[in-house]
DNA sequence: TGCGCTTAAAGTCAAAATGACACTAAGATA
DNA sequence: TATCTTAGTGTCATTTTGACTTTAAGCGCA
């Protein structure tokens, strides 16, 4: 009864998706999270965007399945990736035989900005804002949403928001992440005692030159091991 | 690529397992998190403990299975289910071939307490206190783990806690069930506190009788939809 | 050279939240 | 009636949080 196969004739397949996460500045400079989509090329949803994914190798873990698919349509490799959640619901894909079912492993990556911003795009794999999506194939809109949401509680208890970034940032730059994250603008004093007190970030020793202002301290993420929680 | 569907040969298999919680007095009376766990009766780990669970049915949502298994183990109804993690890894089975290799979709459940006294309980199904489990099947004891470490970060922020209690109860029981589940004594002064501050409960306006001392206030859960969060 | 601009960085202060603890209320028991 | 036990209220110091002020240190420009 536990663990146990069953005829392949009925059982359902298992995909892993990921919701794929950077910042990008929109037109006025402002930094703005986005993701990758894929416009599909086939039914259901022919010709509608989805989230990255495909079906699971025997041979490879969940993670790793997650981070094929990142690097197969984007060309880069994660700075953080966590399991989401597993989407199995009957009507994710309406219409469809029973015998179609799939049930997706959706994990969700942070990859930097400088390294996205030289990513893989194309007619078929293009960058939106994640506030301003399209229409997306199955219960993708959905799922991004949750992943968003995910996104924004994790980062006010973990320290992920660094992945965003270079080896060495301002806290202006930090807060920068924040402030595109929570979608609000964040006190710099308050955000200052906050990320000091947390001791999630350590002066280099470097200051930042060429600002028309007072040079800041550079900083660099504490050493935490980071990535998946389980 | 997205959401395709693959040779069923090399597909892995899908099961659902749940890690039931319910609150049982120990020998001395105290409250102790209590989970029913299943003996196997085949290889691998052939009559080692396990968790309850079982392939995933082509008609049934991941939640519908993990509720069918729950009531299969227990002859129970959970009064509240919500999706842990996807169990994936290659090494989850030492030993055991690809092609038997099995991604578990694991739930966690709570059960009331007065429900799960009366719970089926057999040579083969059998009730252990969570911080006191034998060495168990597969990769199980990291799945409890992980499921105990949700239960406890949950009860901070979510109304989960009356789950394991009857329609109504005094803020003495609720305060029991805090400090079974965390594992410490709480200040029955800032308990009501902080219970009465975040409104999850209200008076009912009767009084529990029949105790050595000044009757308590009886209170329910306030109503709010419980239940999985996605 | 020095003035104004901008952001860095440190500091202030009141309000809110938290933890420890004291005190009164109201039943049962003897 | 006195005592025991828990219910329920209240107090106080500490910590945390949000809003805001002040000083530091660069740059650009007159």
């Amino acid at each position: 009864m536990t663990e146990s196969t069953q005829s392949a004739l009925v059982a359902p397949n298992l995909a892993v998706s990921t919701v794929i996460f950077t910042l990008r500045p929109d037109a006025e400079g402002k930094l703005k999270v986005t993701l990758p989509l894929v416009r599909r090329i086939r039914a259901p949803f022919d010709g509608q965007w989805a989230l990255p994914g495909g079906p699971l190798n025997i041979t490879e873990d969940l993670s790793q399945a997650a981070s094929r698919n990142l690097l197969e349509t984007t060309g880069l490799e994660p700075r953080y990736l966590e399991q989401l959640y597993a989407f199995g619901s009957l009507d994710r894909s309406p219409g469809s035989n029973l015998a179609d079912r799939v049930v997706s492993v959706v994990y969700w990556a942070l990859v930097g900005s400088d390294e996205a911003a030289a990513a893989i795009e194309s007619e078929n794999i293009r960058w939106f804002e994640a506030d301003q999506l399209p229409q997306l194939a199955f219960d993708h809109n959905q799922i991004v949403d949750y992943a968003l949401g995910r996104l924004r509680n994790k980062l006010a208890y973990a320290r992920i928001a660094h992945s965003f970034l270079a080896e060495t940032f301002t806290l202006a730059q930090l807060r920068e992440v924040y402030e595109a994250v929570l979608g609000r603008e964040l006190d710099p004093g308050n955000f200052r005692r906050m990320v000091e007190g947390d001791g999630i970030v350590e002066p280099t020793g470097e200051r930042l030159a060429g600002t028309r202002h007072r040079p800041p301290q550079l900083y660099r993420a504490t050493n935490t091991a980071t990535g998946e929680t389980k």
